[in-house]
DNA sequence: TAAGCTATACATACGCTGTAAGGCGGCCTA
DNA sequence: TAGGCCGCCTTACAGCGTATGTATAGCTTA
């Protein structure tokens, strides 16, 4: 009887904390934040939106998770096993691909709540790499607030500003320059607009620019400037 | 007659683009972007929401208005009045205080398809502040990118991380700590706490630190190494 | 002054959102 | 085999942006 029902019914794999999430990484992945809704999580698991709430307490919690995971998937060495600033540029690298496998976490990575084991090992493994390597806890602090400052704002404007071939520069500012009728008031701007549809952008030279930029910076910080 | 009508009825000041966003933008700041719809908006103004389509394209529309005004808030120097250190600073420190006042702003300042004329103003500015202070051009886009990922990336740190006082840290430490049982197991993280905890955390040092860190770099890149 | 046009505001409605509340059927334990 | 519990479903609510259609107020012109 009611066995019978069973065995002939074909239940589906139970949900569970795990495949909601990774169905709802999937989603968000491919449509953006805009496309992870309840319902549309539950549709991607044959389930209707409520059963959700049976292995995650609200969307909200949906999405600590998510970031949790994009946390765990960027590289840390230990505290102590390298230099600081390998350590960091490894880091720095590994946060901005992470990020661009997952862009719409790129505003919601920093200063969570509820922050998971993987957010936290993390973060305690940049400090503890810099304070291990000798950095004063005042300067261990400086330095993590500007690299992560400039990795999350560089990967706030990379999202924001979706080209990169020559190709899709010139198509951009082409769509720009039909939106802005007195283009010709901006003359820095026009230059932009040309010398970028001639050369494109490399996203992660420019990336590393920077990066080893303040890098450098840092290192002269701490030898005693 | 028509004009009788008219004072008689004491009709209210008739809507406008401009009211519209005034209205949006002194919602947007009491209550962040999620207090910000056409409903809000339109109640505001004793009018429903519909009324505002008379104004305003569309909602993407009515906040690229209000992301042109804080450009608009934003001070630079014209090209050539200053040294680029000089006026890059003021710029920098000009734009973090109108992320403070339109925290709201935070995420939406870089990237607009359709950018105000507040917003090219500032971004040419920019640019021809470098480039008349001697900046060959890909220099020039190199810190611009740097200065700006750094800004805003700043900004959504503070945005998302409200503390300032020690008492307010120490709050938001207990907190965190209430939620995340196992936090000894990050010691560094401990260590943080206690120390903020202690001795609070002063964003605009922190800013600025990073800030002259920063110009320093790109001054000492500039001149050859 | 009257007619007609236009711009503005309103009302209604659709499909979407997150989630509170309650019902029900199959599973595990006693 | 009985009881209870857990996982899923259904229904419902208030809110969202906005398409669509309609009423009206005011100006323009005759």
């Amino acid at each position: 009887m009611a066995q019978e029902t069973t065995t002939r019914r074909r239940r589906r794999a139970p949900l569970t904390r795990e495949r909601v999430l990774r169905a709802a990484l999937a989603l968000a992945d491919e449509g953006g934040l805009e496309a992870l809704s309840m319902r549309n999580v539950g549709k991607q698991l044959g389930v209707e939106a409520m059963s959700l709430y049976n292995h995650v307490a609200s969307k909200e919690d949906l999405v600590d998770g998510l970031i949790d995971f994009v946390f765990g998937e960027i590289e840390v060495a230990p505290p102590g096993e390298l230099d600081w600033r390998t350590a960091m540029r490894q880091r720095a690298i590994s946060v901005r691909a992470a990020l661009n496998r997952h862009r719409w976490a790129v505003g919601l990575m920093e200063g969570r709540l509820s922050p998971g084991p993987e957010t936290l090992r993390n973060h305690d493994a940049v400090m503890g790499c810099l304070r291990e390597d000798g950095f004063p806890f005042r300067d261990a602090v400086h330095a993590m607030s500007l690299m992560d400052a400039y990795i999350y704002g560089f990967a706030l404007q990379e999202k924001h500003l979706p080209f990169e071939t020559a190709d899709e520069v010139s198509e951009v500012m082409d769509l720009q320059r039909a939106n802005v009728p007195a283009m010709d008031d901006y003359p820095y701007l026009v230059e932009v607009a040309t010398e970028m549809a001639k050369a494109g952008y490399d996203y992660t030279t420019e990336f590393e620019f920077g990066l080893d930029l303040i890098l450098d910076a840092l290192e002269r910080f701490r030898a005693g400037g």
